[in-house]
DNA sequence: ATCACTGTTCGATGTTCATCGAACTGTTTT
DNA sequence: AAAACAGTTCGATGAACATCGAACAGTGAT
Protein backbone atom coordinates (compact mmCIF):
# COMPACT_ATOMS: atom_id res chain seq x y z
CA UNK A 1 0.00 0.00 0.00
CA UNK A 2 1.69 3.46 -1.26
CA UNK A 3 -0.03 5.89 0.59
CA UNK A 4 1.63 8.75 -1.77
CA UNK A 5 2.95 12.05 -0.40
CA UNK A 6 0.21 14.80 -0.62
CA UNK A 7 -0.52 17.54 -3.08
CA UNK A 8 -2.48 20.36 -2.93
CA UNK A 9 -6.10 20.59 -4.62
CA UNK A 10 -5.03 22.00 -8.29
CA UNK A 11 -7.88 24.73 -7.48
CA UNK A 12 -5.97 26.08 -4.69
CA UNK A 13 -2.59 26.35 -6.31
CA UNK A 14 -1.81 29.75 -6.39
CA UNK A 15 0.08 31.35 -9.69
CA UNK A 16 3.10 33.04 -7.53
CA UNK A 17 3.88 30.28 -5.42
CA UNK A 18 4.17 28.13 -9.12
CA UNK A 19 6.55 30.82 -10.98
CA UNK A 20 8.64 30.51 -7.44
CA UNK A 21 9.07 26.46 -7.91
CA UNK A 22 9.74 27.17 -11.76
CA UNK A 23 12.32 29.90 -11.18
CA UNK A 24 14.80 27.60 -10.64
CA UNK A 25 17.24 26.10 -13.05
CA UNK A 26 17.33 22.73 -11.76
CA UNK A 27 13.76 22.74 -10.85
CA UNK A 28 12.38 24.28 -14.46
CA UNK A 29 14.63 21.95 -16.09
CA UNK A 30 12.83 18.81 -14.22
CA UNK A 31 9.57 20.18 -15.26
CA UNK A 32 10.69 20.62 -19.42
CA UNK A 33 11.80 16.46 -18.40
CA UNK A 34 8.44 15.97 -17.28
CA UNK A 35 6.37 17.99 -19.52
CA UNK A 36 6.27 14.78 -21.38
CA UNK A 37 3.38 13.74 -18.84
CA UNK A 38 4.63 10.59 -17.89
CA UNK A 39 6.60 9.37 -14.79
CA UNK A 40 10.27 9.59 -14.43
CA UNK A 41 12.45 7.91 -11.90
CA UNK A 42 13.77 10.18 -9.08
CA UNK A 43 17.01 8.36 -9.55
CA UNK A 44 19.08 11.44 -8.44
CA UNK A 45 21.93 10.25 -10.67
CA UNK A 46 19.61 9.69 -13.57
CA UNK A 47 19.36 14.13 -13.74
CA UNK A 48 22.65 14.28 -14.07
CA UNK A 49 22.59 17.85 -12.21
CA UNK A 50 25.84 18.32 -10.10
CA UNK A 51 23.98 18.50 -6.66
CA UNK A 52 23.32 16.20 -3.56
CA UNK A 53 20.27 13.78 -3.45
CA UNK A 54 19.41 15.55 -0.56
CA UNK A 55 19.19 18.70 -2.42
CA UNK A 56 17.39 16.91 -5.37
CA UNK A 57 14.87 15.67 -2.93
CA UNK A 58 14.42 19.29 -1.77
CA UNK A 59 13.66 20.10 -5.20
CA UNK A 60 11.59 17.70 -5.83
CA UNK A 61 9.41 18.64 -2.64
CA UNK A 62 9.33 22.03 -3.52
CA UNK A 63 8.18 20.94 -7.12
CA UNK A 64 5.00 18.88 -5.61
CA UNK A 65 4.27 21.68 -3.12
CA UNK A 66 4.03 24.09 -5.36
CA UNK A 67 1.14 22.08 -7.36
CA UNK A 68 3.17 21.12 -10.18
CA UNK A 69 3.85 17.31 -9.85
CA UNK A 70 2.69 13.86 -8.03
CA UNK A 71 5.03 11.41 -6.37
CA UNK A 72 4.61 7.78 -7.23
CA UNK A 73 5.69 5.50 -4.58
CA UNK A 74 6.67 1.79 -6.09
CA UNK A 75 8.74 -0.32 -3.66
CA UNK A 76 11.61 1.48 -2.46
CA UNK A 77 12.05 3.46 -5.74
CA UNK A 78 9.93 6.80 -6.66
CA UNK A 79 8.78 7.97 -9.68
CA UNK A 80 8.24 11.83 -10.54
CA UNK A 81 4.88 12.91 -12.87
CA UNK A 82 4.04 16.45 -14.03
CA UNK A 83 -0.01 16.90 -12.97
CA UNK A 84 -0.40 17.90 -16.66
CA UNK A 85 -3.61 18.01 -17.63
CA UNK A 86 -4.93 19.44 -14.32
CA UNK A 87 -2.02 22.38 -14.70
CA UNK A 88 -3.33 22.91 -18.47
CA UNK A 89 -6.57 23.22 -17.26
CA UNK A 90 -6.08 25.75 -14.80
CA UNK A 91 -3.43 27.28 -16.30
CA UNK A 92 -3.71 27.23 -19.61
CA UNK A 93 -0.66 27.31 -22.38
CA UNK A 94 1.71 28.00 -19.45
CA UNK A 95 3.71 24.33 -19.21
CA UNK A 96 3.92 24.61 -22.93
CA UNK A 97 5.25 28.27 -23.08
CA UNK A 98 8.00 26.90 -20.88
CA UNK A 99 8.90 23.63 -23.01
CA UNK A 100 9.49 26.54 -25.78
CA UNK A 101 11.33 29.06 -23.95
CA UNK A 102 13.86 26.79 -22.32
CA UNK A 103 14.78 24.97 -25.41
CA UNK A 104 17.45 27.96 -26.27
CA UNK B 1 18.04 64.33 -23.06
CA UNK B 2 16.67 61.16 -21.59
CA UNK B 3 18.97 58.39 -22.19
CA UNK B 4 16.30 55.66 -20.95
CA UNK B 5 17.24 52.84 -18.81
CA UNK B 6 18.97 49.71 -20.11
CA UNK B 7 17.09 47.15 -20.79
CA UNK B 8 18.96 43.72 -21.77
CA UNK B 9 18.91 42.46 -25.87
CA UNK B 10 15.66 39.91 -25.61
CA UNK B 11 18.10 37.00 -26.82
CA UNK B 12 19.61 37.20 -24.08
CA UNK B 13 16.97 37.31 -21.82
CA UNK B 14 17.45 33.95 -19.05
CA UNK B 15 13.52 32.30 -18.51
CA UNK B 16 15.23 31.22 -15.09
CA UNK B 17 15.43 35.16 -14.67
CA UNK B 18 12.05 36.16 -16.08
CA UNK B 19 10.51 33.62 -13.79
CA UNK B 20 12.53 34.71 -11.34
CA UNK B 21 10.91 38.65 -11.80
CA UNK B 22 7.24 36.77 -12.19
CA UNK B 23 7.12 35.57 -8.89
CA UNK B 24 6.67 38.22 -6.86
CA UNK B 25 2.71 39.05 -6.10
CA UNK B 26 3.31 42.92 -6.95
CA UNK B 27 5.89 42.07 -9.76
CA UNK B 28 2.93 39.97 -11.27
CA UNK B 29 0.74 42.02 -11.22
CA UNK B 30 2.19 44.97 -12.62
CA UNK B 31 2.87 42.57 -15.50
CA UNK B 32 -1.03 41.59 -15.33
CA UNK B 33 -1.79 45.44 -15.69
CA UNK B 34 0.75 45.95 -17.91
CA UNK B 35 -0.33 43.12 -20.17
CA UNK B 36 -2.26 45.72 -22.45
CA UNK B 37 1.06 46.96 -24.01
CA UNK B 38 0.97 50.27 -23.70
CA UNK B 39 2.71 52.87 -21.09
CA UNK B 40 1.73 53.20 -17.58
CA UNK B 41 2.88 55.84 -15.33
CA UNK B 42 5.28 54.66 -12.24
CA UNK B 43 3.28 57.46 -9.84
CA UNK B 44 3.37 54.98 -6.99
CA UNK B 45 0.64 55.47 -5.68
CA UNK B 46 -1.33 54.59 -8.86
CA UNK B 47 -0.37 51.24 -8.51
CA UNK B 48 -2.23 50.89 -4.81
CA UNK B 49 0.22 48.30 -3.24
CA UNK B 50 1.22 48.95 0.12
CA UNK B 51 4.63 49.09 0.04
CA UNK B 52 7.09 52.66 0.02
CA UNK B 53 8.19 53.90 -3.32
CA UNK B 54 11.77 52.52 -2.55
CA UNK B 55 10.26 49.23 -2.13
CA UNK B 56 8.30 50.00 -5.88
CA UNK B 57 11.51 51.35 -8.00
CA UNK B 58 13.22 47.94 -6.63
CA UNK B 59 10.70 46.18 -8.28
CA UNK B 60 10.70 48.22 -11.54
CA UNK B 61 14.10 47.74 -11.53
CA UNK B 62 13.81 43.99 -11.19
CA UNK B 63 11.15 43.70 -14.14
CA UNK B 64 13.18 45.93 -16.68
CA UNK B 65 16.47 44.05 -15.65
CA UNK B 66 15.02 40.39 -16.19
CA UNK B 67 13.99 42.21 -19.95
CA UNK B 68 10.27 42.26 -19.03
CA UNK B 69 10.15 45.86 -19.34
CA UNK B 70 11.28 49.29 -20.63
CA UNK B 71 10.93 53.16 -19.14
CA UNK B 72 9.85 55.63 -20.93
CA UNK B 73 11.55 58.87 -19.09
CA UNK B 74 9.63 62.05 -19.98
CA UNK B 75 10.50 64.88 -17.64
CA UNK B 76 10.14 64.46 -14.13
CA UNK B 77 7.58 61.71 -14.69
CA UNK B 78 8.47 58.09 -15.87
CA UNK B 79 6.68 55.38 -17.57
CA UNK B 80 6.62 51.74 -17.50
CA UNK B 81 6.13 49.36 -20.99
CA UNK B 82 5.75 45.82 -20.99
CA UNK B 83 8.12 44.36 -24.18
CA UNK B 84 5.26 42.56 -25.33
CA UNK B 85 5.93 41.84 -28.78
CA UNK B 86 9.32 41.23 -28.39
CA UNK B 87 8.56 38.62 -25.26
CA UNK B 88 5.75 37.29 -27.52
CA UNK B 89 8.21 36.05 -29.81
CA UNK B 90 10.81 34.79 -27.74
CA UNK B 91 8.39 33.31 -25.03
CA UNK B 92 5.07 32.31 -27.35
CA UNK B 93 2.44 32.41 -25.12
CA UNK B 94 3.98 32.97 -21.80
CA UNK B 95 2.86 36.33 -21.09
CA UNK B 96 -0.93 35.70 -22.20
CA UNK B 97 -1.02 32.52 -19.94
CA UNK B 98 -0.10 34.83 -17.02
CA UNK B 99 -3.26 37.08 -17.49
CA UNK B 100 -5.80 34.05 -17.88
CA UNK B 101 -3.92 32.15 -14.50
CA UNK B 102 -3.91 35.61 -12.34
CA UNK B 103 -7.47 35.92 -12.48
CA UNK B 104 -8.94 33.16 -10.04
C1' DA C 1 18.06 -11.13 10.79
C1' DT C 2 21.31 -8.57 8.48
C1' DC C 3 22.73 -5.87 4.81
C1' DA C 4 22.26 -2.93 0.85
C1' DC C 5 19.49 0.43 -1.50
C1' DT C 6 16.38 4.52 -2.37
C1' DG C 7 14.87 8.44 -0.92
C1' DT C 8 13.39 11.76 2.94
C1' DT C 9 14.20 14.67 6.94
C1' DC C 10 16.92 17.57 9.90
C1' DG C 11 20.19 21.17 11.36
C1' DA C 12 23.59 24.27 9.83
C1' DT C 13 25.60 27.65 6.60
C1' DG C 14 25.99 31.23 3.30
C1' DT C 15 23.41 33.76 -0.16
C1' DT C 16 19.74 36.12 -2.10
C1' DC C 17 15.97 39.08 -1.62
C1' DA C 18 11.88 42.20 -0.13
C1' DT C 19 11.35 46.02 2.60
C1' DC C 20 12.26 50.38 4.71
C1' DG C 21 14.06 55.20 5.54
C1' DA C 22 17.25 58.60 4.26
C1' DA C 23 19.98 60.77 1.04
C1' DC C 24 20.56 61.91 -3.69
C1' DT C 25 19.63 63.33 -8.94
C1' DG C 26 17.27 65.55 -12.35
C1' DT C 27 13.16 68.39 -13.61
C1' DT C 28 9.58 71.73 -13.34
C1' DT C 29 7.56 75.64 -11.01
C1' DT C 30 7.56 79.90 -8.57
C1' DA D 1 17.82 80.83 -7.18
C1' DA D 2 14.92 78.33 -4.31
C1' DA D 3 11.40 75.19 -3.47
C1' DA D 4 8.61 71.37 -4.80
C1' DC D 5 8.25 67.08 -7.26
C1' DA D 6 9.21 62.19 -9.24
C1' DG D 7 12.08 58.50 -8.88
C1' DT D 8 16.41 56.25 -7.93
C1' DT D 9 20.18 54.65 -5.05
C1' DC D 10 22.24 53.19 -0.78
C1' DG D 11 22.85 50.76 3.65
C1' DA D 12 20.64 48.05 6.97
C1' DT D 13 17.56 44.40 8.54
C1' DG D 14 15.00 40.23 8.75
C1' DA D 15 13.09 36.41 6.14
C1' DA D 16 13.35 32.92 2.65
C1' DC D 17 16.09 29.70 0.28
C1' DA D 18 19.67 26.49 -2.09
C1' DT D 19 23.01 23.51 -0.60
C1' DC D 20 25.35 20.12 2.12
C1' DG D 21 26.27 16.10 5.31
C1' DA D 22 24.51 13.06 8.60
C1' DA D 23 20.92 10.58 10.44
C1' DC D 24 16.66 8.24 9.59
C1' DA D 25 12.81 5.13 7.40
C1' DG D 26 11.05 1.80 4.40
C1' DT D 27 11.89 -1.87 1.04
C1' DG D 28 14.26 -5.62 -1.23
C1' DA D 29 18.17 -8.96 -1.26
C1' DT D 30 21.30 -12.28 1.10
Amino acid sequence: MSSDYPVPDMADVDLVELLRALADPIRLQIVVVLADGEPHPKSAQEWGFDVQKSTMAHHFKSLREAGLTRTIIDGRTHAIQLRRSELDARFPGLIASLIGGAAS
